[in-house]
DNA sequence: TTGTAGGCGTTATCAG
DNA sequence: CTGATAACGCCTACAA
């Protein structure tokens, strides 16, 4: 596969070596104007030279320049995405949706990761304007001013995903978490469970579980029951839930009950937890009913079953990235969405409640 | 038809509206390729002005166009990586390993998933390669002749990942799946077990998985065994598991006597298998051992847990990221390396077996 | 240590 | 319908 037999291919000094537009120009006997319209489906090329210049496109290999392309007429066809992380159960199906969506419509995925950490993520964002993009997507509406400023000063759409709060300015596309904390709630108070705990998340930053702790709580006023929050000291999730167990079931603490029902803030914890439950002998849910969040992939398949709320990641990619491409005019605006950006999670009761 | 620049604001026609280095240039009182060696750290820059240059950069909040600096340098610093899916437990590690290790070094991932067909991972190289990236990943040595031909005529480094074959140009970085066959038959027959099968996966296109079983074979007809490959028409993971084993735990079928132990194409398999034993009461690992591939999330939290090889998912995209830096010369290339490119899989013993 | 000229590959604009 | 010309924003090469 030698491509120094090809005739007529000059060396340019700085260019990458790949056929521009120009030898493809060259060898269909066209202006590379024409070309470019041809190749765009803009304008009106003649079915001959359409001919032409495709043989040419072949015969070289021809692989339009995209930065070039976005140069000159200020429209790159990528969108960035920054996630929390990537390779977490939680975010992979957004990004999967996410991508999904965009390149059937054409658009190149960029992505960044942020560890949970504000400052990466100003630094991901900063990296991704350096590109043009058409578009940027964001993980939760906890920022810090600066992504804040750089966001508002790019003048490109921008997706918030993953959480939903009122009287926002950008495109948001999740579900609410506040919503969640009080859907677990009710769950288990109308199975009959009364001294429910909250677990929160050992991972410091993540500011979503604390929504929903926070819909736990007031679900749990507006009943008469005082709301009961355990933060873990241990750092790995299992270890987490297992510790929160031990200590939420422990009679007469502090003159309080055992906790006869525990949400935790992930499935994680609740694993862990649940794993604890069966070394101790501790009957899940006779003793003390366990939820998680998120229906990890291993959820179905504990003993017992984890009862678990299940946010919707796959769509949640798929409307931000439908929602970008209303917004750069590529697919049509909706007057009727058929599919609303508040999305709704699903409560997905097993056994161990 | 006014050429005239107006004096402060000038509009331009066609440009993002975002401030240019000139911009920058023009406030801090120097030539524009003062400002580009300066934030380059290339060549010499008084702090004088590297001091204005500096808060002229801050107050027009600039953010270097990356398009036009790679279209101009012919080197641009983003690296395409093809995975088959970016949501499975199982490539999502690697992903995060090499895009941590190419963010380090300044360098963007752009992104997209194959789905395990080789017709849209040559569109995506194939869109990839409009970008001049840097360099490119994907996952396997099994590619359509398209691809092989686009990649051979880009000129930049690849590297394929997850798989390790001996005699092939590209640069390698993962382990080899035939010998992952082989330590997984090893395992079991040092444990005793003498009726090994092994089941394939249901989705088609994996192909590592067919080495794999080539290993086991191979390695059963070593010890004077027959193999016995088992593959399962059920499309979804968890009820080709049980469909698998369901018959071959089946007695007496076709004069065979039944398994008393099998290799999964991958945890997901093995764990349909490990649901379905506790249903039907078949005793794990006493009337049938099982084991996977992949180590994922809940194979530990199984009950039985279960046995399984684990593959260096992050680590296969960290030294993938570090090879790529290091033929960029980014990374200083090492004559005896820390790490090898062929890496090995960890046999991870669990109750399954 | 700093600046000038010109080109990277493409497309918007305007003219035939 | 087709083409010449001039940007787009930056960087290499060469001068001063």
């Amino acid at each position: 596969m030698s491509f120094e037999n090809m005739p007529g291919q000059a060396r340019k000094r700085r260019g990458s070596g790949r056929a521009t537009i120009h030898d493809v120009a060259k060898l269909a006997g066209v202006g590379s104007i024409t070309v470019s319209r041809y190749l765009k489906k803009n304008g009106y090329v003649s079915e001959e030279l359409g001919a032409r210049i495709d043989a040419a496109v072949a015969q070289l290999n021809y692989v339009p320049n995209l930065a070039a392309g976005g140069l000159s007429s200020a429209h790159n066809k990528v969108v960035g995405m920054v996630v929390p992380n990537i390779s977490g159960p939680i975010f992979a199906s957004t990004i999967q949706g996410f991508n999904d969506t965009l390149t059937r419509h054409g658009y190149q995925l960029l992505l960044a990761s942020s560890y949970f950490s504000a400052e990466q993520e100003e630094n991901a964002v900063r990296a991704f304007l350096g590109w043009s993009p058409a578009a940027l997507a964001v993980v939760g509406r906890f920022h810090s001013r600066g992504t804040e400023a750089l966001l508002a000063a790019a003048g490109i759409p921008v997706v918030e995903t993953w959480d939903y709060a009122p009287r926002r300015k950008p495109i948001q596309v999740g579900y609410s978490n506040r919503e969640v904390g009080v859907q677990a709630a009710r769950h288990l108070l109308a199975k009959g469970y009364r001294r429910i705990a909250f677990v929160q998340n050992s991972v410091a930053g993540d500011l979503s579980a604390l929504d929903r702790r926070d819909g736990y709580a007031a679900t749990l006023e507006e009943h008469g029951l005082e709301p009961w929050t355990y933060a873990p000291t241990e750092e790995a999730p299992f270890d987490a839930g297992r510790q929160a167990l031990e200590a939420l079931t422990r009679s007469r603490r502090g003159g309080r009950k055992a906790a006869d029902a525990i949400i935790f803030a992930n499935d994680n914890l609740a694993a862990g937890a649940l794993l604890a439950s069966q070394r101790a002998g501790l009957q899940v849910p006779q003793r003390c009913a366990l939820m998680g969040f998120g229906d990890y992939a291993f959820s179905p398949l504990l003993l017992p079953s984890l009862t678990t709320i299940r946010p919707p990641g796959r769509e949640i990619g798929e409307i931000a990235a439908q929602r970008i491409l209303q917004a750069l005019g590529e697919l049509p605006a909706e007057p009727k969405p058929a599919r609303l950006n508040l999305l709704e999670c699903a409560l997905i009761e097993r056994e161990s409640t």
